[in-house]
DNA sequence: CTCTCTGCAAAGCATTTGCACATTG
DNA sequence: CAATGTGCAAATGCTTTGCAGAGAG
């Protein structure tokens, strides 16, 4: 039941290291962004009973932990993803697909503004959305 | 029935100029940052017959034609505002406060980012949360 | 053996929609 | 007058929650 050390976040908590949350966390290795109903049918293919209560549930836990990021755009269902490293996304606004890109400037360029609002522990996210090239070509 | 000339938008479509849609309008000329619910209750103070429905319905088509934005951060109600600049958000997430920023560097790095993947038509949002100096003191 | 988790099903919001009537241009 | 807009209320999604039994440590 290893998920690549992930759960080791989950051992050094309060929190039980359940099949259902290593099943979770193993949905969002790949790096995808999904939403709280494909990680429920992913983790069905292999724990059949689990409710979609309980995903919500875990990747509550989950983001709180740090875990687990969570992002949404424009009425569109939440979509989860595993919280591997600093990034940004660039969404197609017509196929849904989802990009991480890299923006090491807009970090500095937010705690700016922060700071001038004497704003503390900030978070920042950038969200591009546009026409992807496949969706062009149509 | 002046709404400061962003009606002349609406004159220019196919859509009809109700007093139903100044009013929501007018709810969003201070631009402050409201949900529906909010708008609707703004609405009704001269407009009492007003239903949530059609609240939601204009906002589309404000939306859709351009006057107005809608913006929105984990798994909060949407919000709305009248599309007058660029700008980003620096919101408190203890109290929700919402703060309009500029930062016109970030729609560059957002455009090269866009144009190294060839993605088009791009619209850039940058939401900095965090805690406002209020909500740091309690 | 205790405390935390889970499944289930119902509840809760935010948002959308069908329909018959009202209004705009 | 024709076409679009509106109120109402029901329907829809997504997400949360109460509870009683199951499982982890």
């Amino acid at each position: 039941m290893d998920v690549k050390g992930v759960d080791a976040g989950l051992l050094q908590t309060r929190y039980r290291l359940t099949k259902q949350r290593a099943a979770i966390l193993r949905a969002l290795e790949d790096g995808s962004h999904l939403s709280a109903e494909t990680i429920h049918e992913r983790v069905r293919v292999n724990l059949p009973g689990v409710s979609l209560g309980t995903i919500y549930r875990t990747l509550d836990i989950l983001r709180g932990i740090g875990l687990v990021q969570m992002f949404s755009h424009a009425g569109t269902a939440a979509r989860y993803e595993a919280a591997l490293d600093k990034h940004h996304h660039l969404v197609c606004e017509k196929c849904g697909t989802i990009l991480n890109v890299q923006a090491p400037e807009v970090a500095s360029i937010a705690s700016t503004i922060a700071g001038a609002y004497r704003y503390t522990g900030i978070d920042t996210a950038l969200t591009i959305t546009g026409l992807c090239p496949d969706c062009i070509a149509v």
